[in-house]
DNA sequence: TACATAATTAAAATGAATACAAAATTGAAA
DNA sequence: TTTCAATTTTGTATTCATTTTAATTATGTA
């Protein structure tokens, strides 16, 4: 087993998770794309190439037992189903309406930053924020489109909501 | 018709929304109903008292209609079912994980109140804030049965997730 | 009233997630 | 190593929210 694998055994062991094969390559595939947030599909879609029998049902499971131990964080933005974020820490999300992706995004929160707990008497236990809009690269890659040509403007301009 | 529906149905007018005998009974439904942020289902149950053939997917339709004029805001926070909410300005909502009701929560917030727009090139367009907690009537329900008897704590006091 | 357009309906389809039971794997005790 | 109970994995079936589709009905205008 390589040197990566035993530190990922570790780190179930630590939260009291049995570490199995397919629960280490889910582990695995996680750390590998903190910045994708991957869907069940994906992850599942992926192992499928090391491990030709996993199923579905086992990385749903896996990742159920994982967001119970506090080890990765479930995100539901596009409404659909729900993403998977290793940094399982209040952080805030943003999703780009034009490409679809998510990514994560830093930005003053005193709620996220575990600086007030309570609201009018209501206790919060879960900070949830994101933003939904146009991304840095799309912003940016729209520019140059209608700095070259006006006339494709009205179609590849269009925002897919 | 009522002065209410009236007015019901200069909003729709005025959106651009045909104002329809269903679409103005959801209407009606929902400003009656904007603390509850009820889910399609709960609306649908209670218009069948009125119209008793309006069907699921009126009001699916309909729900979409409003969303996408900005009539209303969909509010996706248990990751089952959207609820939605009359009141489409950016503000923050609570779910409570002991009854499951989901309030409006008032936070300072310089993103949903539109000072800030961009974060690192990202153009902010929606902002999505939620929390999940204990609310203040469930604490002060368990603060009292805690105080007349502690038998029964490991019992009622059990958060159901 | 007639007509075209839009809305409503019911039924079927989709898709994410869960439930369930059987088979396989694990790890500890003998 | 063998045994065995407990746990995990697998595959299938099911649930539930939502969307799609196609036919029917309502709406507003000429």
């Amino acid at each position: 087993m390589n040197t990566k694998l035993k530190y990922f055994k570790k780190i179930l062991n630590d939260r009291g998770i049995k570490p199995t094969y397919q629960r280490l390559k889910i582990l695995e595939y996680l750390s590998k794309n903190m910045k994708n947030h991957p869907t069940v599909e994906m992850i599942h879609e992926e192992l499928l190439k090391d491990i030709p029998i996993i199923s579905l049902t086992t990385v749903y499971n896996t990742l159920n037992a994982f967001l119970e131990k506090g080890l990765v964080d479930g995100v539901t933005i596009t409404g659909t189903e729900t993403r998977y974020d290793l940094d399982a820490s209040s952080h805030h999300h943003f999703l780009c309406k034009e490409c679809g992706k998510i990514i994560d995004i830093e930005v003053p929160c005193a709620f996220a930053e575990g600086e007030k707990t309570v609201v009018r008497g209501n206790r919060i236990e879960e900070v949830h924020g994101y933003f939904k809009g146009i991304c840095k690269e799309c912003t940016d890659s729209f520019k140059n489109k209608t700095k070259k040509s006006n006339i494709s403007r009205s179609k590849t301009g269009q925002p897919n909501r």
